[in-house]
This record gives C-alpha cells, sequence and structure tokens, in this order.
DNA sequence: TGCTGAGTAGACTGGTCAGTCTACTCAGCG
DNA sequence: CGCTGAGTAGACTGACCAGTCTACTCAGCA
C-alpha cells in the first residue's frame, strides 16, 4: 500500500540499522515488530531475511565489534601517537553508542556466551594487543621503560576508561570527554614508564 | 498445606535473599513467580511484603550498595594499607557477586535512573572518596607526591579492576583474582607517585 | 471456643511477544 | 500477457508475566 518501493537489496541494510539501534536505544527485549517499523518494513520482511531475533542481534553486534576498534598510527613521536590513541579510545568507548554496545552486549552475555566472547576477543583484546606490541617496540628502542608491555597496555587503557565508563553508565552522564583529562593520563602514564636514569 | 510455619517475620528476610540471588542469577527479567518460589513462599505473600517488582528491586540494589563498599585502614604502613584495601576492593568487585550487581544495575539504569545513581554515589563515588582522602594525607606526610588526590584515587581504582571487570562479564572467566597482580599494580602506582627526589 | 493475622493455592485479567501463515500487491522481465 | 520475486497487512497460536482476587488453612492467643 505504501509501497514506495526503494532500492532492491537495501532492505537487509535498512534493517540492520534498525534493528542496531533499536537494541542500542532498548536493549535485546525490544520487540520485534519495533525494530521492523523502525526499518519501515512489515514483520514478515525481516523474518525474510534473518531466521530469527536472536540471528539478528548477533549480526548487529559482529558489526559493532568492527566499529569500536581503535587504530595506532605508529610513526609520530610517542606522546603524540599516544594521545592520538588515547583521544580515539575515549571517543569511541565513551560515545552514546559506545556505552550502549558495552551495556547491551553486558547485560546478554549470560545468554550469548560465545557472541560476547568473540566480542571481547575482536574488540577490546585486539585493541590492547595492537597496543601492547606498540609499547614493545617503544621499550625496545629506549623511549619507555623496559617492563610487561602487556601490563603496560591495560594499565593506559584502564587509566583511560574506568571511571569515565561508569559515570556513563550509572551515573548516566554525558559529558564524559574531557580533553584535558585525556592528556593529564597520557601524561601519568609517561611519568610510570618514564625510561630508568642509569647515571644519577 | 506444606506450612511449616517457620519464624514470625523473617519470611520478610527469605523474600529478600531470594530476590537477591534470583535479580543475581536471571536479571531484572527473572519473574516474581521464580522468586517468591525460591523464598518458598506465596506469589500474594511476596505482595504483602512489597508493592511491586520495582520496590522489590530497588531493596535489593539499595541493600548490595552497601555490600560493595570497601573500607581503608589507615594505620599501616603506606603500601601495606594501599595492598590491604586493593586485595578488598578486587575480591568485591570481582566476585561472581559484584559482577553480577554491576550486570543487572547496568543493565537496568535506563529504566530506574534514580536508583543507578543513588547505586553509583554510595557505592564507587564513596569509595573513590575515601580512598581519595587516605591519599591526600599520604601526600601531605610526604609518603606520595602531591598531585590531585582525586585523580591518583580514580587512577588507582581504575588499574585495579578495569580489564578484569571486562574479562568477567564478556570473557566469562573465573579466575580473576591473581593476587601477583595486586601487588603489581599497587607497586606501579606508588612508582606512578613516588615523591619527588630534589636533590639529584 | 472463637477470633485474628500471616500465609497459601490457584484461578483470572489484561497485556506483550516471537514466530507462523495466508492472502494480497506490485514491479520488472520475458 | 502472465510469471516471479520481494514485500505487505493482519490474523493467529502458544507462551509468559505482573498484579488482583477469592476462598482456604492454621497457629497462637484471649
Amino acid at each position: 500500500m505504501v509501497a514506495v518501493q526503494e532500492a532492491p537489496q537495501d532492505t537487509r541494510q535498512r534493517l540492520l540499522e534498525a534493528a542496531c539501534e533499536a537494541f542500542r536505544e532498548e536493549g535485546y527485549q525490544v520487540s520485534i515488530d519495533r525494530i521492523a517499523a523502525r526499518a519501515q518494513v512489515a514483520r514478515q520482511t525481516l523474518y525474510n531475511h534473518f531466521p530469527g531475533k536472536d540471528a539478528l542481534f548477533a549480526e548487529v553486534i559482529r558489526h559493532a565489534s568492527q566499529s569500536i576498534l581503535v587504530t595506532l598510527e605508529g610513526d609520530g613521536a610517542l606522546r603524540d601517537t599516544l594521545l592520538a590513541f588515547a583521544q580515539a579510545y575515549r571517543e569511541k568507548l565513551l560515545s552514546p553508542e559506545g556505552l550502549a554496545i558495552f551495556r547491551t552486549l553486558t547485560a546478554e552475555a549470560p545468554r550469548f556466551p560465545e557472541l560476547a566472547r568473540q566480542f571481547f576477543r575482536q574488540g577490546p583484546a585486539t585493541t590492547r594487543k595492537r597496543l601492547a606490541e606498540y609499547l614493545a617496540r617503544a621499550m625496545a628502542a629506549g623511549g619507555l621503560r623496559r617492563d610487561d608491555p602487556d601490563f603496560a597496555a591495560e594499565m593506559l587503557t584502564a587509566m583511560l576508561i574506568d571511571y569515565d565508563r561508569l559515570r556513563g553508565l550509572l551515573d548516566l552522564q554525558t559529558d564524559l570527554l574531557n580533553p584535558a583529562k585525556t592528556a593529564q593520563v597520557v601524561d601519568a602514564f609517561l611519568r610510570l614508564y618514564a625510561p630508568e636514569k642509569d647515571m644519577p
């Protein structure tokens, strides 16, 4: 009846985007009907593209795990590189979308354990590993104190996010992205891993 | 019919404990019937003690926010005090109960914003404030570098928890309590806030 | 003895939801 | 022209659930 008959197969894309927004805003318990309505599509059309709600959710999460990966540009000065990483990391994870993904997946992890593990490995674990590799190189080059690079990466990512994420999730604050704080954390990290001076 | 007729008014207590476990294990969407069954009580009895599911949930969360407060014994040596705090902090927040409370409340925060804020203030924010006060005293006494004690408290709590909590929530690991790591973090923190040496 | 307060079992209402099914529309293509 | 493939509207089933209501049990007490 409405039947504007949009482009041929982007129906699936519209469905994915609608599901992504819907799950973000209302969590897994959002109804299939609401997702279909948001995509301006009949419920049956949704079932023509996905076998069920679980599969649609899994697809959305898999897509999201790509979108929160943070890249590390390794060619500048140490502090500049870390600062750029820190800023990007905080922007992605503290954005409304980043927090919503975290909230939703955390809540559903016991019901979708494999999906949650996959997300963990492709998202946070991968980011941490890349950062650790970069830090290991910096340590070898003498820019940082020689130490366990995995532990160091864990400390930096924790310092950048932990408390502010909690504020976003529970205190429902939205002014989480203070750039001065990003620099404060990076400088604290650089102090913590300053190369040892051998000649006092 | 069963009617063992237990102690007079501990029915309420049994209900609270059953609800606490049930919400922990299944989240807010656990049914009233399951909570009542777990307390070995009729559904109507639950409604005799609590006006509804929301109120029962709020009661459980308020109780939980007390149980995860971590105390700081301020009388020993600096490193010993911090180590004891760190150990207790990790034990509480990384325990299955601590993770479950976090998971459940995080998921429901948009639907119970005031409850979530109350939890945030009475739990994490209070712990952080007490730690900051202790650190401020240590800074004044020269045991730590003079710096922003709130920021320092944020860094220590973040370093102690962040990545392991993620592992517990998403990767569903249970061996989160490596004591060597606790000491590793505390020592890193002490290095980060070592008093400045004025005579090189 | 008989009342009262706490609890119980279970029926019932009104609502939501996932997923299925049927009958329909319509555009494009050969 | 008529077929096909994609989409649509809406009815329907079976399940679950919060909260209400009624009629019952029973222990303790006066």
